[in-house]
DNA sequence: GCAGATTGTTTTAGCGCTAACTAGAACGGA
DNA sequence: TCCGTTCTAGTTAGCGCTAAAACAATCTGC
């Protein structure tokens, strides 16, 4: 009846009959049921947000960007988490878009072929997030991984350190660590140099983590002059752990990170590492699918490649 | 029709039609319809998770613990974050609500006099967790903020410290953290003692803010002899400057933090804190509402604490 | 005072599924 | 042969809402 429109806001509803309405409904603590409205309208005001954890810190920055946007829209995001396994990510997303959201965004280029399709077939804009390198389904924002290896790479080249370590998570996994991982080899090779040895872990990111993993390298290849992590925290670890024996940072070792997590700003040297554009491109994605919902207009199909930013610091520079 | 029958694996099917539909379906890539399947089962296997933030590492962690025990059953979480406002709390919770969920989990035991109101008329299990001092509406999990603070504040004065200096977040946000320094304070006067300084701030929590309110506080005040922080990175930062400027830790400075993130394991000191459950917090939660829901004994009002221990480290004893 | 525009309210017909019932087939014991 | 009993397949009636159409009331201008 004229309830309906009332709660929905849609005009031709005169003052009086309004109030009415909206006083009873309040004094019966009548929560409207969406799952019946959603049904009826055929549009549902949720967003599936797919993610591989919540655990790094990387993924809630950009849910925060996410948020940030939504949160003045009538869209909401709801958040499936993958733990970077096909399978789950097939399931998750396939729980999701049996609710029918409205958009939804996922992290990473490369899906089963299953999910792939489900995706395409969703009817519904998809901005796959995080990384660029590869053709998405629809839209895209991130950065690219690539590209971020070689930069830094490139830098430690010219700072003219010769004998590189990498540390890094288990690459089958992680695609944007492993296409890092490339970026950064071919570019080390094209400056004539190449890894002199390297470490792949599994498990969780912590400073001991980083401590315990500098220290086995070091033992192993003593004459390193540069130690090149996936991610700040065990770089972070790492360094540490070099203050504490004594080596000179980045005199004798030079360290590098990745991600930018502020978090860790305030450690005793800071650390050279380069902005992955979390927010900003939880931001760019959720502006995406807003744009879609709003103009009539979907399938817009935009490639948005950010630009990470590389900060020298402390601990990237001949001294 | 036989379809949803099979679709929904209750038996009273020939294994031939089975395997007919199964196939059809497969082939006509269909995805069954949640929104419809819900309003005309009245049954939702969403569980809603209701918490403050994502950004400090402490919620991500609970969300793990829901996460691995709803993985093996048909529910699915869904979270909303109130950036600790409870008037977003508000709106969070009836979004949430007009989904008609399984259940839902929220942290905290204060809402708005609204918002406990739809959560006694929701008619589904609740969980409040973190937290258990005070009245819950259905059942809760979670630690008692103000005995943790108060074992922190008998743990510092056996020590043998004296002079107490308190850094954390400002209060009227978080009633956890309120309530662990209420503890705290109450506890040091038993012992004869009070704070000597205190500092609140607000804003993100990293290495840099923990330097920078110890150096302010330490100038301002430089006879203390201990500092207790409201959350274990900000006391990290704390540790790391009084190593810089080579104040004796635990000797002359005393530390300690408050969550027990292990990824802060490795600092050059272990820092005293005390693990606040997280991940126990949000599996407990789970099962709560697995519970609820599988059993037709709604209601249980199940009251549950749990028992953080109390870790001293490195940085929590007189040299 | 009446056609036509304007506004306000009520009615109707689903949205895509599930639960509960009904009908049909297959079988066996009396 | 006939009537239960068990199985399977098909039918029906909503779940609680929304969109669109139908209907009613009020207003405008000539």
């Amino acid at each position: 009846m004229t309830v309906s429109r009332v709660l929905r806001q849609r005009g031709d509803v005169s003052e009086t009959t309004r109030a009415r309405v909206l006083e009873s409904a309040r004094s019966l603590g009548y929560v409207p049921n969406k799952i019946a409205g959603a049904l009826a309208s055929q549009r549902v005001n949720l967003v599936g947000v797919i993610i591989p954890s919540l655990s790094n810190m990387v993924f809630p920055e950009v849910m925060t960007g996410i948020s940030e946007v939504l949160e003045e829209s009538p869209l909401q995001p709801v958040v499936g988490v993958t733990h970077y396994r096909p399978d789950q990510e097939e399931k998750v997303l396939y729980e999701m878009l049996s609710w029918r959201p409205s958009g939804v965004i996922i992290a990473g280029l490369e899906h089963s072929e299953a999910a792939r399709a489900m995706l395409l077939n969703a009817g519904i804009p998809i901005v796959e997030i995080m990384d660029v390198d590869g053709e998405p389904v629809d839209s895209m924002v991130g950065i690219s991984h690539r590209r971020a290896g070689a930069e830094m790479a490139r830098a430690i080249a010219m700072a003219g350190y010769r004998r590189i370590g990498f540390m890094g998570t288990k690459m089958p996994l992680d695609h944007r660590a492993r296409k890092r991982f490339e970026g950064f080899t071919e570019a080390l090779a094209k400056a004539g140099l190449e890894i002199a040895d390297q470490e792949f872990y599994s498990g969780g990111s912590g400073l001991a983590k980083g401590r315990e993993l500098t220290e086995e390298m070091l033992a192993r290849t003593p004459d390193l002059d540069f130690l090149y992590y996936s991610n700040d925290m065990i770089a972070a670890g790492g360094l540490l752990y070099c203050l504490d024996k004594g080596i000179d940072v980045p005199g004798k070792v030079g360290l590098a990170g990745f991600n930018g997590i502020e978090l860790i700003d305030g450690l005793p040297r800071q650390l050279a590492t380069m902005d992955a554009c979390r927010r900003e491109i939880g931001r760019k994605a959720a502006e995406i699918i807003l744009k879609c919902t709003e103009e009539g207009a979907p399938e817009l199909g935009e490639k948005l490649e950010l630009r990470p930013t590389l900060s020298m610091g402390d601990t990237l520079k001949r001294g």
